[in-house]
DNA sequence: CGGTATCCACCTTGATACTG
DNA sequence: CAGTATCAAGGTGGATACCG
C-alpha cells in the first residue's frame, strides 16, 4: 500500500497499528497471506484457486503490493511456459502471527453468532 | 460493516480473519477502538478530537456500525446541551486486545524503516 | 452538543480481452 | 502460465451546510 496515513498517536505514544493496517488494508491481503501460510511456495495460478473470487488483476497487484512491503517474496524461474513462485518472507511469518489472535477472535464470534 | 464476505476456508477449516476484517475494515475503525480503549466513556466530540483528521460524518456512521457489530456502546443522557458518551463493550476490548500483537508487528516495522 | 443531509471525488474492485 | 491493458461500476470517505 505504501500511502502514508496520519500516525496515531494516543497519550504521547505510537500505537503502530495504523502501519499494519496499510500492509493488510486490501479487501484480499489478509487471505492472500493465509493462503500462503497454509500453502508455502505457492504458484499464481494455484493462488488464484486458494483465493475464491479474486481476479487475476487484484491478485496480481495486490502481490506486487506485499512484496514491495517485504512480506511476500517472488521468485521468477526462467522456464517455458513461464513459472513463478510465491512464499512469506520472515516478516510475512511474524506478521502472520500477530494476526492469530485476531483470527480467534473472529471465530469466537462466528460460534456466536 | 455487517455485509457479508466470502469464507476464508483453507485446508478444511475456517481462519476466522475475515470476520474480524470486516468489523475492523473502515479505514478509521482501529483508530477509534484504540482511542476509546486508551480513553474509556468518551465524548462524541472528544473522540473527534482524538482521532485527527476524521469528520463528523465518518465518525457518526463509523460508530453506529461499531455498536451494530457490538464492540461499542452508545448511552445517551437526556440533558440539554446533549451529552452522548461511548465506550468499549466486553467484545470490544476483547477485540482490541487481539489487535495488540499486529500493533507491536507495525511498532517493530517502523523501527527498522 | 451531537449529530444529519447533500453532493461529490476518488479509489478499489471487477469483467473482459489480450500477450510474452 | 503468468500476467498486463482497458474500461466500467460501486462503494468509501470527505467537504460543507444545516438541525434538534
Amino acid at each position: 500500500m505504501a500511502t502514508a496515513n496520519r500516525p496515531c498517536v494516543e497519550g504521547g505514544h505510537v500505537c503502530g497499528i495504523d502501519i499494519s493496517m496499510e500492509v493488510i488494508g486490501g479487501k484480499w491481503k489478509v487471505l492472500i497471506l493465509w493462503a500462503l501460510h497454509e500453502h508455502p511456495r505457492r504458484r499464481f495460478g494455484e493462488l488464484r484457486r486458494l483465493v475464491p473470487g479474486i481476479t487475476e488483476k487484484v491478485l496480481a497487484s495486490h502481490l506486487r503490493e506485499m512484496e514491495a512491503d517485504g512480506i511476500v517474496d517472488r521468485v521468477a524461474y526462467d522456464e517455458v511456459p513461464p513459472r513463478v513462485e510465491y512464499g512469506l518472507t520472515k516478516d510475512g511469518m511474524r506478521l502472520n502471527d500477530a494476526l492469530e489472535p485476531l483470527a480467534a477472535w473472529g471465530r469466537e464470534r462466528r460460534q456466536s453468532a
